[in-house]
DNA sequence: CGTCATGTATAGCAGCGTTATATATCCTCG
DNA sequence: CGAGGATATATAACGCTGCTATACATGACG
């Protein structure tokens, strides 16, 4: 799934963009600067994508949507997903990295607030969601497992972190069906 | 969480294990080799790893026992958890690393047999049992979520993954608790 | 003992990120 | 309007990387 990648090296980039090495010293400060700023595009990115999706009035198909729309962020830019989580580098502005997380953790706080979840910390269940979906998608992205596990174990993903989270089985399925196919643009 | 590690080069290593740049190249083939050699390293430590996990008559208790097993050798070796799921470079015997994973479909398929499970696919449970830990694991390991993250969100995870699954909630948390800490060394 | 094969050490190549130095460009101020 | 200083760029070089080519040592076998 991840297209095959010729090493990113500074002297070729500073050459494709015509214009010499040091260049990108003056604007980036070296190497490391560089996937910096990559890293904070691809935050940026993020949550302009999670952004686009419209909050309604069932929070659980907002969660689904939500992770959705993340994973369909990360599958139409594996490499800058990839990036975005290589902690060796720093972050020119470390807070953007919360940016994408925050719509989540509203999400579930209107599920709490609605009875939809038991007397569960909204962050956790952010976490668990964020922290599952993530983990599918590495393995999706590194060719670990095939494209179609994310369609199919995404949603049940979903789902089972908000019945962890105490949600009614009988209406779940359905929020996160719904959810899931609202926020994945394909 | 991760130690910080300095570049790991072909000479630095020769060098340090009292021979020439060329041995690297007769034994492993150059560098690419070498990892390939430490991924599959990787994969046997894992699967001996989780091969101690003794199985109970509670297949939810063997499958959160595994899981946490899975996560301690993580915790334990988390450079070479890392160089594990590098798929850039080619595994030498890739059957390796299917053998861990194939005890906890193992689990999940007597959680099916004993009617703890609904009509799931075992082989699915445990993909999203990875998938999820998975991503846990690396968030853990890569700094982004706090150490606290993994004893706090991994039972949790592994708990709505086997309710996603169909099991009795009655039931489930205890199951999930005990097997958690028969299978973390810590 | 001679021959062949295998594994090792030395030397060199092209490429990398980085630094130091010199040059050009632009904004500011007398 | 023209000089001065700051800023960005280009050139050249350094040490390092993985890798290859070549020469050398060591052991097995007829």
């Amino acid at each position: 799934m991840l297209a095959a990648r010729e090493p990113v090296t500074l002297r070729g980039l500073a050459g494709r963009a015509g214009t010499s090495t040091m260049a990108v010293y003056t604007h980036f400060g070296g190497m490391p600067g560089l996937w910096g700023a990559v890293r904070q595009e691809g935050f940026v990115h993020l949550a302009a994508r999670l952004a686009r999706v419209q909050p309604t009035d069932d929070p659980v198909h907002d969660l689904a949507a939500l992770g959705a729309a993340y994973a369909d962020n990360a599958v139409a830019h594996p490499l800058l997903y990839r990036a975005m989580f290589d902690t060796a580098v720093d972050l020119p502005d470390p807070e953007v990295a919360d940016g994408g997380f925050a719509p989540l953790v509203g999400a579930a706080a209107r599920a709490c607030a609605d009875g939809r979840f038991g007397a569960v910390d909204p962050a956790d269940v952010a976490t668990r969601l964020w922290a599952a979906g993530h983990g599918l998608l590495l393995l999706v992205l590194t060719d670990v497992l095939p494209a179609e596990a994310l369609g199919s174990q995404g949603p049940a993903l979903a789902e089972a972190v908000c019945l962890g989270a105490g949600d009614d089985p009988a209406r779940c399925a359905a929020s996160v069906r719904s959810g899931w196919s609202a926020g994945w643009d394909g």
